[in-house]
DNA sequence: TTCCTTGCAAATACTTTGCAGACTG
DNA sequence: CAGTCTGCAAAGTATTTGCAAGGAA
């Protein structure tokens, strides 16, 4: 946290009680959180802070580049997740129950530098994000 | 469209002067439609129509299967595909201008094979969207 | 002390729902 | 004629903005 700190500071940004807040709900989330959900954490501990706040945290930490912002499959929402510590991967949302889980992988390294090639663009980001029937929903 | 019209039919769902609007609007299409843009396209050729008829009708397709709807990289909204007559594929969007363009490409076969065994996961749909800089936005 | 950050209220964007009348087949 | 579909109004959900007070360095 430490070093997620001086980031912070070196961007002329502060690190406050609520950043703070919102930091440790990514660093301990199992899957990308929504807003309201991470909101919802942090009222469950009797965090006080405001939804405004947590979107404006959110935005900050993600322009800062400490948090991926995402988007899973079909769902409408944006969800978030720390960079820290984590390799680059995706994931897979299931229809039934919502449960998300990871894809340690991302085969797209080669087919970007085939699409730079192809279309002339400088590709930035991608996204991909499955959606399907976890075991117990099938 | 007349096949469209009986696979519209067969689901019990009628062939209305909206609901042929809203596809033809799709078939012309360059690239995949917000409802916001499809009913502005419809408005400016004088076509009456209320948005959350447009709405209603690319809920009621995509139901049908007929078109795709998905998410462009971090846009926060639908966009809406005909499927008819087009191969499975995804798309690049412009940082800067936002001109979308088809990628016409999928190279997720065997990697679906392979969510699949990992997971336990029965695979339904994927996204797969890319974001960078056009070349005049370069 | 500076100016970044927060809470609260309100606004905006996107999408869905309720209902009575209109239209398709 | 039966059942689907439409427009209009209103509600719902996700996200952003304005402003004055509060807090970090």
């Amino acid at each position: 946290m430490a070093k997620l700190k001086d980031e912070i500071r070196a961007a002329g940004k502060r690190m406050t009680r609520t950043r703070q807040a919102v930091l440790s709900a990514l660093e301990g989330a199992k899957y990308p959180l929504s807003p309201t959900e991470l909101y919802g954490q942090l009222q469950a501990q009797n965090v006080a802070i405001d939804l405004v706040t947590v979107y404006r945290n959110l935005t900050t930490l993600k322009e800062l580049g400490l948090v991926t912002q995402l988007e899973l499959h079909q769902e409408g929402q944006f969800r978030y997740e720390i960079k820290e510590g984590r390799e680059h991967h995706h994931h897979i949302r299931c229809k039934g129950c919502g449960r998300i889980v990871d894809l340690l992988l991302c085969p797209l390294k080669k087919l970007t530098a085939f699409i730079e090639q192809e279309t002339r663009f400088v590709v930035g980001d991608h996204s991909l994000e499955f959606s399907g029937w976890c075991p117990k929903c099938q």
